[in-house]
DNA sequence: CATTATGTCTGCATCGTTGCAGAGCCTTCA
DNA sequence: TGAAGGCTCTGCAACGATGCAGACATAATG
């Protein structure tokens, strides 16, 4: 089980300890045929170095953590690939957990035994806990929050600008002459506060228009899944006055509606165009295709393990507020054959 | 930055270190009063204990790695929420890396200075990196593969059994009286183990079925991603007697190509059906929804990572071959309307 | 030739924790 | 009263690596 130690290597080669690891980390001169001796005992004994031992004795592990409510959304899970290349270019490697949305589990990061301690730095989606709790419990770990909950001025944050991103998806319905634009996804509670953003996104651009809105078309939902979509959007239909499209606060919610306004029999976009946020890969392959409002999840993971690069080396002043670009693509869900 | 240790704590509270120690670890016997007055001493300071301290001393470090070619491939994800499941049963938590399936990322792992000491076990879901090389360039680390390359009797190894699951989903499109069968994602070369295994079955379904294979309408596909689906259909749909019916290697390839066949006109199943393999989420709400080979993943995961677990312990004898069950799901791409 | 500089190599201490053996002290019982 | 036992508590060593200061031998210098 254990392997050999440099102790081993350095009785094999008959020199000090402290010779192996100058060899092994190319440190200090070291004669070429000592060099040779020492490296001929590592291969010998296929020596790997004790990263574990290593990592005590520097202070700093070269992990940092990166906590997603749910890996199998597929927008944490390209998120997840654009942080991994983003940690990388740094040095670093990237731990994933999925805390399930689950409020304890999201503690337990906090809590006395956690496993935080073993990383440089954290990443946090959360979801259930608040940033005040956060705050309060937090461990002495550099954090940067990414994409959900509002700035609190505690931590640094990065995010796409959320009403803006709704008022756009939503005056692209609007432009098109829809409505009757339906909203699928508002969270009007604690935790929902990116939910509720879009919801104020949505609100502005019916203003902007001089339009009223109907808040029997805001339909909230749980999560932000494709059956809560799917469900949603069969609330919508079966209203004595229909929505003639729907602004989803994610592609899921998106790709569920137009599921069950296909399994209606309604045609999308002909009858009911239907606009996502998040720009997840499947809409591109959907049929109809998705429009939506797409983050630069790139910039979005950059920013954020830039940031927290800057708060691990102790660099960072004031946590800042980082707002990523989004642009709307528009595809067949709103505009038909592209 | 760096916290109070042991010795802190220790120090502040009057006692020995070794105290400090039993009372956070709840061991030995310490009196209430002594428990007491260093809980205080805890409290004011916020101690946290340092795990990498900890691991150092026991060995152990309670983390297990999960590396995947491609994260954002909902199979993958899928799979990696219930590994994460799976392995906080038993205490552990999962990293997850990324290799992009890229051979050198792949043998990073292996290397010398490989992270891969970190974990106390590795579950792997190679690509590029041969069973051979594996077991040449090891580290000690205990090793299970997972679901891709065949067996070859060095490591531990948990899939499907591939031959079966695409002999059923052929037969399946055979029995719904298809006779021109089409087959996208062969990778006829080293790494394409498991597109070669499912090769072999469509083939022997048609054997069954005392049909020939039209050599022309098996399209191999450098990797399983939607773009590569639609592109294989479009190509398929080019020949001057194109299938009726189309076996996918995984779901993706799958929404792909009825991505192209929708565009191109065609109706689904009608003019053509479609089987992937996979059953990942999206299948489900897919237009039409997705008929697919499900692998049980859940056993999957709780199968791999209970035998890491069991070589982790040193519990484990010859590398057992575990296959998991699987089971056709018929959705419209085969059946219609449901 | 003595002195200083140079280049190699080594031992000790240390990171923060836990395993182990044992030191005190108090109780119990012959 | 004294030995044995039980309960608390402590110090030392160790996990495997690296930082530091210095030892030693050799080369360069006046």
């Amino acid at each position: 089980m254990a392997g050999p130690t440099l102790r081993d290597v350095a009785k094999l080669a008959n020199v000090s300890i402290r010779t192996v690891s100058n060899v092994v980390n190319g440190y200090a001169p070291v004669s070429d045929e000592l060099r040779a001796r020492v490296q001929v005992a590592l291969d010998e004994l296929d020596y790997r170095p004790n990263l574990i031992a290593r990592n005590l004795k520097q202070g700093r592990t070269g992990m940092i953590a990166f906590v997603v409510p749910e890996l199998d959304v597929p927008y944490f899970a390209e998120l997840a690939r654009e942080v991994i290349k983003a940690a990388r270019a740094h040095g670093y490697v990237v731990m994933i957990d999925q805390t399930d949305g689950d409020g304890d589990k999201e503690r337990e990061l906090l809590g006395r035994d956690s496993r935080a301690t073993m990383f440089d730095g954290l990443l946090l989606s959360p979801l259930s806990v608040s940033a005040e709790e956060l705050r309060e419990r937090g461990n002495r770990v550099p954090i940067v929050l990414l994409g959900e909950h509002i700035y609190n001025g505690s931590f640094p944050h990065v995010a796409m600008d959320n009403v803006a991103a709704a008022r756009d998806a939503t005056a692209h319905l609007l432009q098109l002459g829809r409505r009757r634009v339906a909203a699928i996804g508002d969270q009007p509670y604690a935790t929902g506060e990116t939910a509720q953003l879009r919801t104020a996104g949505y609100r502005q651009a019916h203003a902007r228009a001089g339009l009223e809105v109907h808040d029997e078309l805001i339909v909230p939902t749980a999560h932000f899944h494709r059956r809560l979509g799917a469900e949603a959007m069969e609330r919508l239909l079966a209203l004595p006055e229909p929505p003639d499209a729907v602004f989803c606060y994610n592609d899921l919610l998106a790709l569920g509606a137009i599921r069950a306004l296909t399994r209606a029999g309604r045609r999308v976009p002909d009858d009911v165009a239907v606009v996502g946020v998040d720009d997840i890969e499947e809409g591109q392959y959907s049929t109809p295709s998705l429009t939506t409002v797409a983050p630069d999840k790139g910039e979005i993971a950059r920013r954020a393990v830039d940031t927290l690069m800057e708060s691990i080396r102790g660099e960072l002043g004031p946590p800042p507020e980082i707002v990523v670009p989004h642009r709307l693509i528009v595809r067949e869900s709103t505009a038909g054959e592209e």
